[in-house]
DNA sequence: TGGAAACCCTGAAGTCGGTATAGAGTCAAG
DNA sequence: CTTGACTCTATACCGACTTCAGGGTTTCCA
């Protein structure tokens, strides 16, 4: 299997594939003579796993952890229900955080309902003078990813 | 006031300041004889206007967008309302999303109550083999902002 | 058979919104 | 006169990729 039919079958870009080995994600897969990557089943199932897991949004450091459980059966999984545990702790924080946000652009809308001029425009004026009590946001966060 | 003076007053890192200089959100501030930027309430105004917006996570192109119409009172403020209500749609989509992520989490998480054997552990077993219809997350997001 | 399209490779830089660090200059108080 | 607080520039770093430049390889179709 090349590296674009392990793309496709998991539906992940080719460079994040070969950005994955190069973060130790995945094994280094062996080459062609052509030195193509050439892919078995068992790395397929890997970046399965590890797609999942992105679509969980965990970080890659999480995933590396789980990886790492997986990789070694003897013992109790104890450690992957703590870090599934903390990572929907992390979520529900973030669900609290936007709907705090959203409640406050939604009475900053309601200030100007239809176009003024600018300079009465009633969301500008607000950003202008109030100070940001509500919900000051830690940096780096994004609310979207595209683009 | 001086670039600490004007990082009290707004609540903003030093090194923030003079990151948004390189960025041109505010204007560079003219030096004293030493060097040092000096600066006058109007860039406090404009800098405290900056720190609200992205205290509403809107992204430092969007806030350039609106200091661009703040800087010309003749239009009227019909693109204001258009982007600040594109935000919030993208604010309610992420929390769509992340509400959808955080019923897939505990589904996921209800797969084992008490550690058990690693190879048997419900949790790593349905990462592995579950595709991940649900939620297809897009590229760059973050759920959390700190570290 | 030739040449274009589609695939693959490496290495480096760019994205976003800052944060952190190194190394140096400036200024006021004790 | 030295200590500490403040400032300056320039550069590197964070996460999770994406994009680009510049090349090699394979496959398809006329």
């Amino acid at each position: 299997m090349r590296i674009g039919d392990l793309a496709e079958s998991t539906g992940t870009a080719i460079e994040t594939i070969r950005f994955y080995e190069r973060e130790g994600l995945i094994p280094a897969a062996r080459r062609a003579e052509n030195n193509y990557r050439m892919y078995t089943p068992a790395h397929a199932e890997r970046l399965a796993f590890i797609r999942h897991c992105r679509n969980l949004d965990m970080t890659l450091d999480e995933i590396r952890t789980l990886l790492r459980l997986r990789d070694a059966p003897m013992q109790d999984c104890g450690e992957v229900n703590a870090l599934l545990d903390e990572h929907i702790g992390h979520v529900s924080h973030r669900i609290r955080e936007l709907r705090n946000l959203q409640k406050d652009l939604k009475a900053l809308r309601a200030r100007c309902g239809t176009p003024h001029p600018i300079e009465h425009c009633g969301i500008l004026n607000e950003l202008d003078t109030v100070a940001a009590q509500a919900t000051p946001a830690p940096p780096h966060r994004h609310i979207r990813g595209t683009h």
